[in-house]
DNA sequence: ATGAAAGCGCTAACAT
DNA sequence: ATGTTAGCGCTTTCAT
């Protein structure tokens, strides 16, 4: 491992030199930096980033803590943070919550991000109080990314909105049974879930539509939990002759469940999602679409921003959405 | 940040000694070893990883080199090497490549990763032989994960057999004219479509199929491209009875694009897929299923071992397939 | 513009 | 069982 000393040995220059030489400081004469360069080039020199960590007390490395690395929205999140990181040089350190409580503790209750990075992005969901104080005590920019939070940055959609359009578009349409399939409830800390049913329910009342609490179900936010909740709905008493899926995963599970059920799309049922993620438009799929990759981006930007002190605007970026009508969504068959 | 001083200073003795105690190593005293370990806790001290690392040349870190983060697969692999990773308290460095050919000359051809990590994990991909080298050169474990490798350890299945299944499965019901759709023949790196094909072509020449090389597309192991090349293969003269799709997201792609032709499934066409992911159950698609996440713990798993001093074996490890059958496969409705 | 020297916070011999 | 002493490879004053 050749180190900062043979560089130095070989130009015969000082390690300090050396060191201001390659990352661009000012004060080396223009033919040191040129041979300083070379040298380390030829010698194949990479600094020890142990090394750079304790001398300047800047690790060059970015924690990224996702809910679920293997689910869409969260892989392109990470793929957009992750263009924005090494750009400008950064590591990516990957914390997956994977659903389990546990890691969640361990990430945000144990010191462990302290002196392991020099920011934090928080993926999808809103950190506790508690979570917060932690975090706040990081000393470090911190930026929530596709959830919208009160006192940190944060860069997401309007959750509500984007219910509000996808339910409004069916009512404009003439359906006055619209059922919903969210995520479970009990799950507050992803914050989407919430501000969508809030947006579905706020539009209804606002039009005067009757509300039934039956046509809301669970669809854990997976294809196959949208599935069955549309079986339920759709087999239930009073059936829906829309369902508003709170993600289009789940939406295209309630397209799936639907037609197996006998029924066609959009004839006896319309179905809106949200997100206009990569199969939607395959299936055809009204839905509600999100800038996904870019709230990634924008939140790597934000941070990096702050680590090279930009001052800190705590304003939070809220990114459009809108509305993409295809072919599963029509008026209702009967309207009487 | 308290550091190993503070702690020191509070129970009086040495930070050799409580660095021995936090650590676990032998030659402290039980009363000490609390006395250390509940200081340390009271304090809120964490080391300092910078400084670990520096000290004892570790880093306890793990490079995964992912080909696209927000693939299916990918995603998988990644969430079985955090799950090991994590347990045995190492930290995972994501680098994406992204198809771009720049990242992947950066991880692999910059002396990037020498000091940053204590092992590597390469996903689904070969390394050519001067990446190879380059590996070689860290002097670190390094895993390839869902490729085969002949001169590094490797875990993946044996994708030429797991094309064999499929494609025999579609013989077996009677089917002469089998459309294949895989991946673009020039990302050779890339060994499972390359090995997919060779298998597919293995099957047709052992069982005296006549082969048409019209019958082989490409769909870039997408949902969309899935559909563009059964597109091509139902329109064109010498349409096929039956379709294999070298993963299941081009077969689901198969899938529509067919229904969208008019033509149905299985009756008019046959569709094998490989993976068994996520959506194929819920397309009722017929596949060969692949321990994905396990290949991700693998990998890890073989690392740790590595580093914890468990002599290597060379042996690359091929995980099980199995054919799974569902209504996506029939008998080729016209036999003559 | 350059160098000398003092750390950064820990681990790893080597003592005792 | 515990302490002392060197570093690990850089960056950063402070000199010059």
């Amino acid at each position: 491992m050749t180190s900062i000393k043979d560089v130095a040995r070989e130009v015969s220059l000082s390690t300090a030199t050396v060191s201001r030489a390659l990352r661009g400081l000012r004060g080396v004469s223009d033919e040191n930096r040129t041979r300083v360069t070379e040298a380390a080039q030829r010698l194949g020199y990479v600094p020890s980033p142990s090394a750079v960590g304790l001398a300047s007390g800047q690790t060059n490395m970015v924690a990224v803590i996702v809910p679920h690395v293997s689910r869409w929205f969260f892989g392109e999140v990470v793929q957009g943070a992750e263009e924005v990181l090494r750009a400008a040089g950064y590591d990516l350190l990957l914390y997956n919550l994977a659903g389990e409580p546990a890691a969640r503790h361990r990430v945000f209750q144990t010191g462990l991000l302290s002196k392991r990075v020099d920011a934090v992005l928080v993926l999808g969901l809103r950190p506790t109080a508690q979570e917060q104080a932690r975090l706040a005590q990081l000393g470090r920019p911190v930026a929530i990314v596709g959830a919208a939070a009160t006192d940190l940055y944060s860069v997401s959609i309007d959750d509500e909105l984007a219910a509000r359009l996808a339910t409004t578009h069916l009512v404009d349409l003439g359906h006055r049974r619209i059922g919903y399939v969210g995520g479970s409830l009990d799950t507050l800390d992803y914050i989407a879930p919430s501000a969508r049913l809030a947006g579905y329910r706020a539009v209804l009342r606002e039009r005067g539509i009757r509300h039934y609490r039956e046509l809301e179900d669970v669809g854990e936010f997976t294809v196959a939990g949208g599935g069955a909740a549309a079986r339920r709905l759709l087999t239930g008493p009073e059936r829906p002759t829309a369902i508003f899926a709170a993600s289009d995963e789940m939406a295209i599970g309630v397209l799936r469940a639907t037609r197996e059920l006998g029924l066609s799309v959009p004839g006896d049922l319309s179905v809106v999602g949200i997100d206009d993620y990569e199969l939607a438009e395959f299936f055809d799929l009204t839905t509600v679409a999100q800038p996904v990759r870019e709230q990634g981006r924008r939140g790597a930007e934000r941070v990096l921003a702050e680590l090279l002190g930009v001052r800190r605007r705590t304003e939070s970026e809220v990114l459009p959405v809108e509305l993409v009508v295809r072919a599963s969504t029509a008026p209702p068959a009967t309207e009487r």
